[in-house]
DNA sequence: GCAAATTTCAAACAAATGTTTTATACTTTT
DNA sequence: AAAAGTATAAAACATTTGTTTGAAATTTGC
């Protein structure tokens, strides 16, 4: 009888190059193209250059190859964004309104160019959005930190700012920032193309005006 | 030969209760709750109750009464704002903050009501975020026409703001209103439940200070 | 009240899907 | 080098899918 590799232990394999690593990458690209009904274990495993039956042996279904598809990229984006916070943080001339620009520029900086990030999180979003959604196909534990980061970051930036109020400054900075994400070039179609560095300082004053007038009065 | 009803003239039946309207009525459950291809047509013939072949009868294809769905219903929606953006531009005290609190308003109060409206605009965006997006699935020159608007209200009521920078804002805006509505229920789970009526006002305070202080200098 | 147009119905169709099976090759361990 | 463990292969399986068919029922127009 031969026992699958999820019999024993998922995903406990490190070669660099193996079939798994190739699934992953071909899910990346597929899934974003065509969203989860939209690929096949067919095309899926076509792309990888390995059989029908490896996304079953090595996943154990093409949900939990979903799963992963998107932690291993979560954790990759988050990880990234951590290291810019902890840069900025440190930095001797830290302060609200720079604190805010290197969030929005490394956040819109990837409109410009052909990246791969915004269709993921395109996907990632739209999982969101599913009303079916299981707890366990996005990550959200990780995103969850990212935000209560962020809201930690703006109280020790700004004093005399509560969590609570915080928090909401934090939701509305995500959706400033979010919505050019997600929407960039369909608004781009419908009217013109906004310039990116002009998109950012846009946001990073609507903030900084707001919180700075907030806590002043 | 049996000849369908698409063959002449596409959705001309006025009749209040025939199967297109149950068919539609029905569709903005399913598409909503398991979306478009987690609904098959049986289910959806089976809840409007009428038999398996009138989904391509009355609309000639699953996908066509997922158009007509959407249609419909994001018209009655932007009506509302319509006639809620007139109202206010109508009168005589009226001031931005008059202006985007109506706004901010009658978009989150549908939050705290089991409303409908939310869910469907949930996939509206899980489309508008589908990269194989076929233009006429979501009807996005209603939304063009709203952005517009918006953009034209902020000019009229904050002289010295040129077209670009309007729409800049009607962006930023958006975001914040839109941010809520998609992630109040996830948000909620990962911290607490925001009250309604402190989320509109926040938002309308980032807004109204933000235009007001970039004319102002 | 009849004939024509329209709508409903059950059954069948054709294609695509995720998964399992069974056998064979490759790699590691002893 | 034999044996156990791991990975890949092609084919078959069992559903489910959207759509079509052709006849029956119903509604409409005169």
């Amino acid at each position: 009888m031969a026992l699958k590799k999820m019999d024993f232990q998922a995903k406990n394999c490190d070669c660099p190059h193996g079939a798994t690593d190739r699934l992953l990458d071909a899910a990346e690209k597929l899934f974003c193209e065509q969203g989860f009904n939209g690929t096949s274990v067919r095309n899926l495993t076509k792309a990888a250059h390995c059989n029908i039956a490896a996304v079953n042996y090595h996943f154990g279904g093409k949900d939990q190859l979903y799963k992963h598809m998107f932690r291993r990229h979560m954790e990759q984006v988050f990880k990234q964004h951590q290291e810019n916070i902890e840069r900025v943080m440190r930095g001797s001339e830290t302060s609200l309104e720079r604190f805010l620009e290197s969030l929005t520029k490394i956040s819109l900086e990837k409109l410009s160019a052909a990246d791969t990030q915004i269709p993921l999180m395109k996907l990632i979003i739209r999982e969101c959005l599913n009303p079916q959604l299981k707890q366990e196909v996005v990550a959200l534990d990780i995103v969850k930190d990212f935000l209560k980061q962020l809201s930690a970051c703006l109280q020790k930036l700004v004093p005399g700012l509560d969590e609570k109020k915080a928090l909401m400054y934090v939701f509305s900075i995500e959706g400033m920032l979010m919505h050019p994400m997600l929407f960039y070039d369909l608004y781009s179609k419908m009217f013109w193309e906004i310039p990116i560095e002009e998109l950012t300082s846009h946001i990073v004053q609507v903030a900084a005006t707001a919180i700075r007038n907030a806590v002043d009065e």
